[in-house]
DNA sequence: TTATTATGTGAGTATATAATCACATAGTCA
DNA sequence: TGACTATGTGATTATATACTCACATAATAA
């Protein structure tokens, strides 16, 4: 059985990663990496309505993945720390190894 | 808007993220990382029945997080790649990050 | 053969999530 | 003030997910 300490650590960790299992979350991820950006348009360049978007980035800021500021009119959003792309590098290295083997079972046919 | 392209890679992400983001899969995976085990001991040690634990294995089967081999009667599962663990990482600076966030604000009262 | 063991799965229920629409709120400007 | 714009949110619906129980399957051994 777990520690409730370790119980605790996972249900944090898994809500950080529920934070972007979501195709659109990830696009807003994508989006976000090269610098802050407003509602509108996050909204337009992941091609989803604003309501829908603003659901899914408060999300992300419930879980600590995005922060965000008032500027004027506009609400900007931003990624809270670069480290979270690491998770890129991650489901890229997955994807890869999942290709390997998919090649390594088409060469035995 | 998303090239189609672009959309599926996020689709692919989202799957691997979606394969984690529950905090018994993490437990799992953390408990795999150490070594290949059977469903009858990776439920004893996250504590769930045995047939809750094996959909959530095969979950992550699909998501090709996981792979699995049999040995008689059992069935052994195994991390697909280590890199499913830099996600370990990448959740702890989201958390460190927030533990920081969280004192500077607290400096301010 | 039967019994035993490890695992997987169908069915049901409860809960969580996503998307949409209409509307509310808040800031800006004429 | 009123009109306009950007964002957030309540309510609804549709869908997905997690869990439990009972049973099915498959490997093994007596």
């Amino acid at each position: 059985m777990l520690s409730k300490k370790k119980q605790l650590l996972f249900e944090k960790q898994a809500e950080i990663a529920k934070a972007i299992a979501h195709p659109l979350r990830i696009a807003i991820v994508d989006f976000l990496k090269d610098g802050e950006q407003c509602v509108c348009d996050i909204a337009e360049s992941v091609g989803s309505e604003r309501s829908n978007v603003s659901r899914h980035l408060s999300v992300m800021v419930s879980a600590g993945v995005l922060a965000c500021r008032k500027e004027g009119l506009k609400v900007i959003y931003r990624l809270r720390t670069p480290c979270i792309l690491d998770f890129f590098s991650c489901t890229a290295e997955c994807l890869k190894q999942q290709l390997k083997d998919a090649e390594k079972l088409l060469s035995t046919l």
